[in-house]
RNA sequence: GGUCCGGUAGCUCAGUUGAAUAGAGCAGCUGCCUUCUAAGCAGCAGGUCAUUGGUUUGAAUCCAAUCCGGAUCACCA
């Protein structure tokens, strides 16, 4: 049940019946009232004012008692302050809502019923492991897809990996001069790690060459064209293009390496993918799309042969589709994959998520899609994140201040140990249960850490400071759960309607928290934005967290308080349950 | 240089389809565990919302200009 828009249709039907104002019902605002003033709900009267030629302070009076007449079950009393109108709801009306939601099955909602969305994530190199703008990507992709489940949409996970290309070679040409057949296995380290180490070894090595050619006369510039290992690299691009047997194996090796480090890191935070693309398979895609798009007069050739497309009348520049020598570049290998996944799929619609660094080229894919029309270009939404940066600045794995993916949850793992040793509340738990534990905690916290940030800003991590425990967190929501969980073991809620009762302020304030879950699921799934259900679970643990400081559950002051505190504290711990859900960060039952 | 994004408390962030005295968390300072989990609660302190001008009954929010920071504009991906 949602209460605003129950209002909304008992605003605007009275502003119809008493004042002949025909309005949408979605086109009233109604806010929160703040808590300093009395109400459960607020409508700001001065848009309203206007039209109707009335003083904002009349106006309110008019429509506070028109709801209160014609809506006695629903609406208990009203205030006009200024220009607001503070509307209270009945006790009656609210132990109703509770009922309803209390006996709800499901939390699911069908806005999105049929509809078919591919959310694409992660989308790694495979030249080096994850790091800390990964897991933002990975864990707003899964956020999302996520969301969109629960509003009844159909999704498919995706993730294209980038296996191919001048970087990959770099690790594998690194390797062959350094490694001595060394293996992950034979060395003892994770795949994805084990490669990365060579593809830094071969800009150590690169470095050195350029130097050694600088001292020896030549330009930097001539130095980085003719290193040898540069040289090297090139050249295995193109026997990998030629599809040279031994260069092709050590590519396999290699990329099975690195797929089955990801594969671990992944299942550690919980990703998952319906289907992968591979670039090796899927960069020779576009190419049909010139042909086409010259036919349709939407692409032009220069002199030179190379293929190009026109933007300037949108305030772009001109964009290279195909190069002279014929071969694809980045933007029509993703012209192709969206067709791909576009013939495999059928989306409705098709979310990219992609640091915002790529806005540009995003722009420019949906504008040459929408210019060849095809069906699919509008479906298309570019869900852009802005870089997690470090207080010096971005990362840089040249400089070594990349925040490597594993060691942070390794090291947020850790802090989880120290910190629930330290409280010492869960000593009967088995070492798995332990394990478990430390790793839910630990992933709550890092998790909502990326989560609870506008994606669209970038944001700031300091590796001085540990990512926080308390205030505003995933384990602070998380505990909030498990006190909840504690509570209900001691006692559960009789099924059954409520007796008839009133609110405590307290009270009243979760309870309004309760009610505004849907709001927020609502604008998460329209913005595309985790960050107001992080902010929403934390807001509703607070809540619950001062009630339950205020009032006991267990000693409530008669058997009717005490079956309506049960029964807020349950659907409490059911929408951080939901919430956290939607965010992919699990709540435990005890810490 | 063109385009786009950002600048809110010491720090990290909310608030930006205009609306009540700009909110949280962290850090700092006070209190609260013989009673349901103190990873908690209650409180104090901390702001020229980058600057200037404009629109409006009303501006952190809209407009213009300026300053600062970032991204991007490759026959790289």
């Amino acid at each position: 049940m949602r209460v605003i828009a129950q209002i909304k249709e008992m605003l605007a039907l009275v502003l119809d019946e008493a004042l002949h104002y025909k309005t949408a019902p979605e086109a009233l605002v109604i806010n929160s009232t703040k808590p300093e003033f009395e109400g459960d709900y607020t409508l700001v009267l001065f848009s309203l004012a206007k039209p109707l030629r009335l003083a904002p302070e009349k106006l309110g009076e008019q429509l506070g008692e028109l709801l209160v007449q014609r809506f006695p079950a629903q609406m208990a009393r009203y205030t006009v302050i200024k220009g607001f109108l503070n509307l209270t709801l009945t006790d009656t009306y609210w132990l109703q809502f509770l009922d309803e939601q209390a006996t709800r099955n499901s939390l699911q909602e069908t806005w999105l019923h049929g509809k078919k969305v591919m959310v694409e994530y992660s989308s790694p190199n495979t030249n080096k492991p994850l790091h800390l703008g990964h897991l933002r990507n990975i864990f707003l992709g899964w956020s999302v897809a996520e969301i969109l489940k629960n509003c009844g949409a159909e999704v498919i996970k995706t993730c294209v990996v980038n296996d191919r290309g001048i970087h990959i070679c770099k690790s594998m040409i690194a390797w062959q001069l350094f490694a001595n057949g060394a293996t992950p296995l034979s060395t003892d380290t994770k795949g994805d790690h084990f490669v990365g180490d060579y593809y830094v070894k071969f800009n150590d090595e690169l470095k050195r060459q350029i130097e050694q050619l600088v001292a020896s006369g030549r330009t930097k510039q001539e130095a980085e064209k003719e290193a040898p290992i540069m040289k090297a690299t090139q050249q295995m691009l193109l026997d990998w293009e030629a599809g040279k047997p031994e260069v092709l194996s050590l590519w396999n090796t290699m990329n099975g390496w690195v797929y089955e480090g990801f594969e671990q890191t992944y299942r550690q935070i919980g990703a998952d993918f319906q289907k992968t693309y591979y670039e090796s398979n899927t960069y020779l895609l576009g190419k049909k799309f010139v042909s086409e798009g010259l036919a349709q007069g939407v692409f032009f050739t220069k002199e030179d042969g190379s293929t190009w497309i026109d933007l300037t009348a949108e305030g772009l520049d001109q964009k290279l589709v195909l190069r002279g020598d014929g071969t694809s570049v980045y933007i029509t290998q993703d012209l192709g994959l969206a067709q791909e996944k576009y013939n495999e799929f059928a989306y409705d619609q098709s979310i990219y998520v992609i640091a915002d660094e790529q806005n540009y080229h995003m722009k420019v894919l949906q504008l040459i899609l929408e210019k060849l029309q095809k069906p699919y270009a509008k479906g298309i939404f570019h869900l852009s994140y802005g870089m997690v940066e470090l207080p010096s600045g971005r990362m840089k794995s040249r400089e070594g201040t990349v925040v490597d993916a594993d060691d942070i949850v390794a090291e947020m793992i850790a802090v989880a140990r120290r910190k629930t040793e330290e409280l010492g509340k869960v000593k009967d738990f088995t070492a798995e249960e332990l394990e478990s534990l430390y790793r839910m905690l630990a992933l709550g916290a890092l998790k909502f850490f990326l989560l609870r940030v506008d994606p669209k800003k970038k944001m700031i991590f300091n590796p001085e400071e540990s990512i926080d425990f308390q205030g505003f967190t995933g384990p602070f929501v998380q505990y909030t759960h498990a006190r909840i969980c504690s509570l209900l073991k001691k006692e559960a809620p009789r099924s059954g309607p409520l007796p008839a009762i009133s609110f405590l302020p307290a009270e009243r304030e979760l309870l309004l928290q309760i009610a505004h879950y849907p709001v927020v699921l609502e604008q998460a799934v329209s913005e595309q934005n985790p960050s107001v259900l992080a902010i929403y679970a934390f807001t509703l643990a607070k809540s619950f967290n001062s009630f339950y400081n205020q009032h006991s559950v267990m000693q409530a002051e008669s058997a009717e308080k005490k079956q309506l505190r049960l029964i807020l504290a349950q659907q409490t711990a059911r929408l951080i349950d939901a919430a956290m859900g939607n965010l992919g960060i699990a709540v435990p039952q005890r810490m």
